[in-house]
DNA sequence: GGTGATAAGATGGTATACCATAATACCGAA
DNA sequence: TTCGGTATTATGGTATACCATCTTATCACC
């Protein structure tokens, strides 16, 4: 593994755990002491997570954490629930038994993420759920496209996780979406994740719109 | 615009226009040569142009375009025809007539394009007329994912397109779209957009898997 | 003559020093 | 207090040096 590609994680976990917030100024050199690396490896990362969407540049000014509002949280929740339902539906159609298997077990690592209560292992166990489903589907780059789009609301969907852990009504809901794909059921699965999906979209606006008014005042 | 925006666009133009090869190496300093820039630059325009797809990095070998396979290609189309079938249900739905005016423009020019011949035009007037289309409907979001993807299958788009304006049942087809739109009828502009990109991906699948077969000569 | 080892070159990866420019903050004079 | 200039800071951009690794070509030895 390369310096960048540990410096382009390290950077990623930071902006997707929050420890650098949203709007703030990603100034080169003391990422370059931060991260341990030279300026080459921290401009070359910056790039990369400019062309992913996490970073702005601004002109003359450096670059900055993108800012996430909720018009562009929106539009990617409805992106997510198309593609989303579209996996859902195909891998419900396409599951064999060793498919099942795995996301059984997938789903075992959330259940038990969902009752340790850690923001962070919900956070892995949910995506390793979601990459089951679009690997049954074999749809690779919508899922490219899913995990890019998480990145942009990261923040917002860790806050989202945080608190759906309170009302496990979340579990049920995913539970609902593998034992759809358990009994090959197209239907039942793509109305099962879009419920899950809009439930989340919700919190997530709550959540968002709730701070950017606090932030305001 | 700063030297690397101009890098970005010249190696992005030059994959586009098939300048470089898919699969042919991206060598650093020779790059630098041609583009007239220094080997950072080069090397961040790299680093954008991999994580928007257009150019893979072999583990101690160096960048090279991107090979587009069938089965990546296939992907991609099927995730267009999720976003731009509900980009132009959408758009149904909202336009005004300050869009439709717009939309018209578009198409108009889009009819040049077509009687022309040019390919680049045919090119620049398509992306036109569906940048205006998710414009209307108010997914610049999706409209930046679109974007990407077709990135990645630009050389398949600009050979689709070659092939297509022969026979003028493509303009046939986007005049359907328009016209659905401009009577604000969601489910015929959703058909019509289906249509219109089955018959897209049919053509290209046909000149990529000829072209595949011939390179395995 | 064929095979394997070694040396040379090419390439990627990393680090640093340097310059020009733009923005900004600060400070002194009117 | 305000205006204007200066110093600082950060960026964009460039050049270069260094090392590791991979490839390739050469050459000696069998």
């Amino acid at each position: 593994m390369t310096l960048r590609d540990m410096a382009l994680e390290k950077m990623r976990a930071a902006i997707i755990a929050g420890h650098f917030q949203s709007g703030d100024r990603l100034v080169e050199r003391p990422l370059c002491d931060q991260l341990g690396v030279s300026r080459s490896v921290v401009r070359e990362t910056i790039r990369y997570l400019e062309a992913e969407g996490l970073v702005e540049i601004l002109p003359n000014k450096g670059p900055i954490v993108a800012k996430l509002d909720w018009e562009n949280a929106q539009q990617i929740y409805e992106i997510r629930m198309l593609l989303e339902t579209s996996a859902a539906q195909k891998c419900a159609e396409l599951a064999k038994d060793g498919d099942k298997k795995k996301l059984g077990k997938a789903l075992a690592q959330l259940k038990l993420a969902y009752s340790s209560g850690e923001t962070n292992d919900l956070f892995e166990a949910t995506t390793l759920f979601y990459q089951c489903i679009f690997d049954i589907s074999g749809q690779n780059v919508a899922w490219e496209v899913v995990q890019r789009l998480n990145g942009r609301i990261s923040r917002l969907r860790a806050m989202t996780l945080g608190t759906r852990d309170r009302h496990d009504a979340g579990y049920k809901r995913i539970e609902k979406i593998y034992s759809a794909i358990e009994t090959n059921d197209p239907q039942a699965a793509a109305a099962a994740i879009q419920l899950h999906l809009t439930e989340a979209a919700n919190i997530a606006k709550t959540l968002l719109t709730a701070e950017l008014s606090k932030s305001e005042k």
